[in-house]
DNA sequence: CGTGCCGGGGT
DNA sequence: ACCCCGGCACG
């Protein structure tokens, strides 16, 4: 029964997962099961086997490279630094690239339609003579390594980019069976797509020599430690004889690992970071005879500013004591403060037109076309500015914090080691472009919170600060859809499912 | 109050 | 594992 829940809820984990990024569901490959492996990978590596002669070319390319980078090995050229040989790359490269590209599209419709989509420009890089090609693409790689600096994931992108490509110099097309061009066609098209969006992406610059989350790694993403510029990629394993490494599918998870280690560690949102990435709108609109003013909740505060930026430094400065950093803002500031829209005119009738969404979707692909969200003036501005590196769980300038809570009258005076928030009770809720949702808390350990002194119940609460399925009340929110037992009625009770019969979770009609 | 279903108990 | 049911939360 236990399990029954438990993956029920992982279930409902997925779902919000592929809600909030429904644009990669249809590049995604198919989930990496253990076992699963490219359909024609065996066909493919042969195939490369075959071409000794340009293997040869190759290799001497590798030594070359050696030679130059002074043994960086995998390292990008341009990216460690030297900027030398864009075009450079090895045949190992290539063939990590292609396996991955048999990952990426196995699906062969999303291939033809990424293809599809693609102006013809991008294809110019497959079908010139080589030399042109790799001084057309060098002055193109030139450009695109203008947004190095300030964008990781290009980065990552580019390097990619560059590996496609030269897996096609290494590998003349004409030796290539039309399959294997297709693929490199289309892993390079999505590429290119990916990377043509990438200045969307505002990321701070890359902070070296930061550790990564672990489970990237474990997902195949590992920061390339030949790199001296904090840079990674996607990791090539060192010997080329494991050629059924998995490689990471190009997932939301997986771009996740184009964050950088300081996004990580900041937590910009998943959604958000998936908004960015796909080119989602972000929902920043407001209704428009919404007056919002943010209050602070700290104890015998009370302050109560017109800027969501004020509010915060406020915060930041007199309550959080972050007098140097007024800058730098990690979020925490958003839990302590709230929004009071002044305007009698309510949020309800926006609101009851949304499902309740889970607080990790930023932005519900609904959000910005409501007719009730309406662009505002000067408040919404500074908001905007402010609240994007912010926002977190949920779109910071569409939630409020109620304010009858109890975490509210007690603002916790400071907030020890990685906890985030730490409200007062058991429950709290929040309301946001949906109707209400209540959260219930999921108390650490309940003798800890009663341990926590001065006769406040403290309770760590993950909400905000990490993947909210967790913290989804204790009890399922419970079905809306037709079970068996209204379906068949208590005289049918036999053609119930067994779970209905047992009075457990409808098995039959899953919400 | 009807319903869904969790938690727990019995076999 | 299968079955049942008290009891609770939700609408």
């Amino acid at each position: 029964m236990q399990a029954r829940r438990l993956a029920k809820r992982s279930s409902m984990g997925s779902r919000r997962l592929s809600a909030a990024a429904p644009q990669v569901d249809a590049v995604r490959p198919p989930k990496p099961e253990s076992a699963w492996r490219p359909p024609r990978r065996e066909g493919s590596a042969a195939a490369l086997e075959e071409e000794d002669e340009d293997e040869d070319v190759v290799v001497e390319v590798e030594e070359e490279e050696e030679e130059e980078e002074g043994g960086l090995g995998s390292a990008p050229p341009a990216l460690a630094g030297h900027g030398k040989g864009p075009l450079r790359g090895s045949l190992k490269a290539a063939n990590i690239k292609r396996e991955m590209t048999f990952h990426a599209f196995q699906q062969e419709d999303v291939k033809s339609d990424i293809s599809r989509k693609l102006p013809d420009q991008q294809f110019l890089l497959f079908t010139t003579k080589e030399e042109d090609l790799k001084t057309a693409e060098t002055k193109k790689l030139n450009r695109a390594h203008e947004h190095e600096k300030e964008n990781t994931r290009s980065v990552c992108l580019l390097e990619q980019k560059r590996k496609v490509v030269s897996s096609n110099i290494d590998v003349p097309p004409a030796r290539k069976s039309l399959e294997e061009l297709d693929m490199d066609k289309v892993t390079a098209a999505m590429v290119l797509t990916s990377l043509s969006t990438s200045p969307l992406v505002r990321s701070p610059p890359v902070r070296p020599n930061e550790s990564l989350n672990g489970s990237w790694k474990e997902g195949g993403f590992v920061p390339s430690s030949t790199s001296s510029s904090g840079y990674w990629s996607w990791n090539a394993p060192s010997d080329q004889s494991n050629p059924s490494t998995p490689s990471p599918p190009l997932s939301a998870d997986s771009f996740k690992a184009f964050r950088t280690p300081s996004q990580a560690d900041d937590g910009i949102d998943e959604g958000e970071a998936s908004n960015l990435l796909f080119d989602e709108p972000i929902p920043r609109k407001r209704k428009n005879s919404m007056k919002v003013m943010f209050k602070c909740l700290w104890k015998n505060c009370g302050k109560v500013l017109s800027t969501a930026a004020g509010i915060q430094k406020h915060i930041r400065t007199i309550h959080l004591g972050r007098v140097g950093e007024s800058d730098y803002s990690d979020g925490e500031e958003d839990f302590y403060y709230t929004e009071i829209r002044l305007n009698t005119d309510s949020v309800a009738d926006g609101l009851s037109s949304l499902s309740p969404v889970s607080p990790s979707l930023a932005s519900p692909p609904s959000f910005p076309t409501q007719d009730t969200i309406r662009p505002e003036t000067s408040c919404a501005k500074s908001e905007t500015k402010v609240m994007t590196p912010l926002s977190r769980s949920a779109p910071t300038n569409l939630y409020l914090v109620h304010t009858d809570h109890a975490y509210q009258a007690t603002p916790p005076v400071n907030i020890p080691g990685s906890a985030k928030f730490t409200p007062n009770g058991s429950s709290f809720s929040i309301s946001w472009q949906s109707p209400p949702v209540t959260f219930t808390g999921i108390p650490v350990s309940p003798t800890h919170n009663r341990a926590a002194g001065s006769g406040e119940q403290k309770q760590t609460h993950t909400v905000l600060s990490s993947p909210p399925r967790a913290a989804f009340g204790l009890r399922k929110p419970r079905g809306e859809g037709k079970k068996c037992r209204k379906v068949y009625g208590m005289e049918n009770r036999d053609m119930w499912c067994t779970a209905c019969r047992w009075k457990k979770a409808c098995q039959r009609f899953i919400d």
